[in-house]
DNA sequence: GACCTTGAAGTTTGCGCTCACATCCGCCAG
DNA sequence: CTGGCGGATGTGAGCGCAAACTTCAAGGTC
């Protein structure tokens, strides 16, 4: 029982042929006469040999760990968009390492530095909020990016922006042909980029049906979507229609109305934005603004892919859609009079 | 403007030392003149240095990337566990490097081949079902390994264990002083060992009571609940509490349930099992045995942090408590005559 | 003052692999 | 017959760092 690890040296040896010959094979370079490969095959099988990975990107210069960052792990956006990131990356032979901010500098400075310290080739940065500086830092050690809703592309630096207007576009129209007519919004913090976009496409959206907003800023978590939820209820005239800044406040919103005694959609209807997993089998299963995380994941690889593989690594900004998905959170606005609360 | 990156042997010679002596102070090893200390760690910044730990592990011979394989991200259990692993894991100075199975043998080879290659120290399998072979070959590359309820321990090879008795004794009981009388189980595949052990921990508990237990399979999944929950409510004495293997499928119950006419917990109650973030928020929320996600976590990464640490590797088995949670799915049990369905 | 100790550095080797280059060989065209 | 050519393989030089080993100097100790 042999108690180190064989090397390349012991599998060359063994089958008598040069090291850099079962190099060859195990990369899968031609001109290696098919005997050969075989043999080398067999004893690579029969040893139980693994290439270390830390030698090979060693003597290559370069990883093939694409970094994905982004904030917390917990926000139920992010698990599609890694499953569809890593598949992609997978299928491209990259392998991928997660990184998660959790919104702490001194974690978000470390994950930075990991991937310059892990000569990744391209990092996604998934994040909402992203400092500058490391976008920099990314650069400096010529690392490729990809941002969401961030500043424009640049050199090895691309950009993917999340067109919040087709979706929120067709869920105010679709209020509109239920003859809702009073609108509200609980929007996110409007310091992030998605956020103000979302709440600017609703309004510009309403404005064109001569129709206003009323916006209430939440936190985009359940409890501070219900808590903007009852001061909707105690305006003057409540709304009939609430948009959401995700489906988390959607969520926490529509529990303060059934709180309330008020039934969703009968009485008031509601639409969250995400497309959560839970958003289908919610109670009812609400109506949503779809970000499609599959279609992000893809794209943000394919971007990377792209730039790493272009020899002039200029960045590109696209844009993706969103679309209504239509559920029961939503229904007919009541002919009737409003809805009062005691 | 240098194109290539700086080694160490620049950021040596930059302040007159030897390569030697920047490899000290970066890994702050001591008998390190503090001036001389300064000096290097001056050039550091300076020129924006990092340490290539491709090269640093392969001169050390071992990594700190800590394997954690899980089976599909997108399962609302994993997140949080994931989050304390990894937080424990950073505290400790390693790295996670975050595996899918997917369910998918290719996949799963894939993910364990990764682990040998990268030379992880040790893994932790936190997936319901392992290939033993797998196993063998983490073994046989002496990398040390937990498992979730798997096999007992063995050299360099610990399992955790999930107590689901005190849970769902708990939870039973629970229901049994709400006057339930009649229960029923939405079990998951038995083939899995969590899933049985629920099944049997239910069903001791309601022996003891002098109580019998309506199981039918489920499939862990919303739509399974449903289907399995409209079954219930074609008995001839259908129960008034429902117990489910996991909150997803209970989720569906309830939605099934609601269908129907009935109210939760009105006239019948229902438990989930795992505690997943979204049971709080379900309308209504969720009574549900809690799996403790972030106990687990970092309990699997302490147990590899002791391996690795002691010389001795010797496996451990752990028992993790699981406990009930108490929300609004659960109420007393009708004390008139059994609910009845067209 | 000979001897050891210890802090503070420098020197060197090699981790396991890839890649550029050199080599060898058989075969065909001129 | 010979030069050339391309397929098949061997040779060797690093990749950037850690760690063992060596060196040197400044103090003690008796």
């Amino acid at each position: 029982m042999k108690t180190t690890k064989p090397t390349m040296k012991d599998v060359a040896k063994r089958c008598g042929v040069a090291e850099s010959t079962v190099s060859r094979v195990l990369s899968g370079t031609k001109f290696v006469k098919p005997v050969t490969r075989a043999r080398v095959e067999q004893a690579v099988r029969e040893m139980n040999f693994h290439r270390d990975s830390h030698a090979r990107r060693l003597a290559r210069g370069r990883s093939d760990f694409l970094g994905l960052v982004i904030s917390n792990i917990e926000n139920p956006f992010y698990p599609g968009l890694i499953k569809s990131f890593e598949t992609a990356a997978l299928a491209q032979g990259y392998e991928v390492l997660l990184c998660s901010t959790n919104y702490d500098p001194a974690r978000t400075e470390h994950v930075f530095r990991r991937m310059i310290e892990n000569k990744s080739p391209g990092v996604a940065v998934m994040t909402s909020r992203v400092d500058p500086e490391m976008a920099q830092q990314l650069a400096a050690h010529s690392i490729a990016s990809v941002f969401l809703d961030a500043e424009g592309p640049g050199p090895r630096k691309s950009n993917i922006r999340l067109d919040y207007a087709t979706g929120a576009g067709e869920a105010v129209r679709y209020l509109h042909t239920l003859n809702h007519r009073r609108f509200a919004l609980i929007a996110g913090p409007q310091q992030r980029a998605s956020h103000f976009g979302y709440r600017a496409a609703v309004e510009s959206e309403l404005k064109k049906l001569g129709l206003k907003l009323h916006v209430v800023e939440g936190n985009n978590d359940a409890e501070s979507g219900a808590e903007a939820a009852s001061r909707l209820l105690t305006l003057a005239e409540p709304p009939t229609a609430v948009l959401c800044s995700n489906d988390l406040t959607a969520l926490g919103a529509m529990r303060a109305f059934f709180k309330c005694g008020l039934s969703v959609p009968d009485d008031i209807s509601v639409v969250g934005a995400d497309d959560i997993p839970l958003a289908a089998i919610s109670h009812p299963p609400l109506t949503t603004v779809r970000i499609p995380r599959e279609a992000l994941g893809t794209l943000a690889l394919n971007i990377l892919h792209t730039m790493l593989g272009s020899a002039r690594r200029i960045g590109t900004e696209s844009l993706l859609a969103t679309d209504l998905v239509i559920r029961e959170s939503t229904g007919p606005a009541r002919g009737l009079s409003s809805v009062r609360i005691a």
